[in-house]
DNA sequence: AGATAATAATAAAACGTTTTCATTTGTTTT
DNA sequence: AAAACAAATGAAAACGTTTTATTATTATCT
């Protein structure tokens, strides 16, 4: 059907193997030789076979990228869109592909992984968000195939031996927990994202650290899970509001779900902020759009992305990449917090 | 290396045909053959050369999504990630895997198709973001492989030929402005995206129709190109707002753009709606969220994604699809529009 | 000029499957 | 019980490359 490596050859007059070394850029060719091929190359308009070229040895050139579809929906927002950009621009520059597994459970991902592996079908994995997915990570670690994980990784032990590019979430909830604490806020409330997610945890127990460190309560009638959807995050601050005491400031773990707070908020009747303070985490481009713009940490999404997927390159071509790589936040204050 | 088909066929005592034959799930096969050769195959821990199995004749179960990466910068907004991630839904069910490609320039994109045809790792290809690209479109058609564009092809000779889904782009934009004319609003700027897109230019037409229809001029001052980002959108306002003549509302081709028209209106001292109308399009998430919530088009984003995709595994499996899929809309009225 | 070394090109094996065709085994028919 | 047929299995070719010997050619040295 479509042309092949013997039809090159025949046209050039050359052995396969010539071809082949042509394509390859072999030394030790004749520059006549050369010439003659990658004209017969060109006249024909052919391009070699992938997975042929795979077969005969060769590694195709892709990388797979993984991600569960429900941490999409948890992160329904331009998250995604950022980290995958930034990831492919990388790629673009080492030529190669992107295979995108976004699995609906953990089982149908390792057997992908696995499927993928063995197929010789991608070199090395980016885990695009840290969950507490054990298994995965064991099994990439037992057959040390190359992979990184944009995000933490709990168990010690396995966190040790793992490539991981993040930024520090406990840390930088506590910092913003504590802002607000100078800003002598004593009620404050959070609404977080599902638990079951690396960064969730991180997040709610920077909340709770920063209570810890200045020896304040925590009332967990403040405190939220803003599920998945921005409308989640509205729902989950109705109820914190219904609770007998109000909350003077509430840190929201992602801007996004800032905005359902935000909604709660103005139609409680409540301004910002005036009698509610509000901080976020993220700081997508849109939050410095609200009304009041939001306080928030800026978290550098695309330099994730993009460190990740160097890393990932360096372990491919065996380099030896930093293990861990935190990258530095920034608190950026706006309007939507103040000091009472 | 890792195991292959002749150590399950050994270890179950059988032929690699027959072990080819369970994996496929061919028909006359003795059921404890069968058993034999699974229980083999699981014991070993077998899964097959994905690659090899291709080369074997099958096609590589996975298809192509395309997308430059100027676009996706266009829409540095939740679009990509609901577009994407519906697409990964419908392939989880056929179970095909997503390779994605951006590339930065069209020459590149063009020949990574024809190696990715070539070399028989997709199966067909779906183009996010309906763009100029007739290169691509043409030889796709001219070799005819399986293709969806979410969005139009402008040339009409092509546009034919191709399979598309897409929104009444002209329509639901004239329809907006429309409804802005209906509430007595005369001067009425527009803030887009880069025209090289189709659904820019299509949006732009749309309102330059509307104007058409009540016989009202276009003042090209109260036009802007709002650029990439949403603070490109902010810039493109503040020019808007610079003319003589002030517009007592404006339509941003996209809510994205729509927020840094906010801003920029916050920042002028302009009340949403009392000073000037806004309204937008797509209605993501965030655009209820706005203060005040912003009067949009809904965008049925995830049907795009799902219906593209199956209408790409139709055509796959030589099934029939519809050549051209126009999707519903809606005018979403909040209260960022008044009366005047 | 002849021997030796370096360079250039080829032939053939290998990669791990699927698939076609041939063979064996089992079942029915007469 | 032999013949005919169906079902189950196997052997080997094919897929399009890369790669490893191997051979042919050219250059270098004495």
């Amino acid at each position: 059907m479509s042309v092949n490596i013997k039809d090159v050859a025949k046209l050039a007059n050359v052995s396969i193997s010539t071809v082949s070394r042509v394509i390859n850029n072999a030394p030790n060719l004749k520059p006549e030789t050369r010439k003659a091929v990658e004209e017969a190359i060109r006249k024909l308009n052919y391009t070699p076979n992938r997975v042929a070229q795979n077969l005969g040895g060769k590694y195709f050139n892709s990388i797979g990228v993984l991600s569960t579809r429900s941490s999409n929906q948890a992160f329904g927002n331009p998250y995604f869109s950022i980290v995958v950009q930034s990831i492919s621009q990388v790629c673009e520059r080492y030529n190669h592909d992107i295979m995108l597994n976004f699995s609906s459970d953990e089982k149908g991902e390792l057997e992908k992984c696995l499927s993928m592996i063995n197929g010789k079908v991608v070199k090395g994995f980016i885990l695009l968000s840290s969950r507490l997915n054990h298994v995965l990570v064991e099994k990439l670690l037992e057959l040390d195939f190359p992979f990184v994980v944009i995000g933490k990784v709990l168990d010690e032990e396995l966190a040790n031996k793992v490539y991981t590019v993040d930024t520090d979430n406990f840390k930088d909830s506590k910092e913003a927990v504590n802002y607000l604490i100078r800003l002598n806020h004593r009620r404050i409330g959070c609404v977080h994202a599902p638990l079951k997610y690396v960064v969730s945890k991180e997040r709610l127990d920077g909340y709770i650290e920063a209570h810890k460190e200045n020896n304040l309560p925590i009332n967990y009638a403040l405190v939220a899970d803003g599920g998945y959807t921005v409308n989640d995050a509205y729902e989950a601050t109705k109820k914190i509001l219904s609770s007998p005491v109000r909350p003077t400031a509430i840190f929201a773990t992602d801007d996004i779900k800032g905005f359902g707070v935000f909604k709660a908020l103005n139609e409680a009747g409540l301004r910002i902020p005036d009698d509610v303070s509000l901080i976020g985490h993220n700081n997508y481009d849109i939050a410095e759009l609200t009304q009041p713009p939001l306080t928030t940490i800026d978290v550098p999404i695309q330099q994730l992305g993009t460190i990740a997927a160097q890393v990932l390159f360096d372990l491919i071509n065996g380099k030896q990449p930093p293990k861990r790589t935190i990258l530095e936040t920034k608190l950026i204050i706006r309007q939507s917090c103040r000091e009472i």
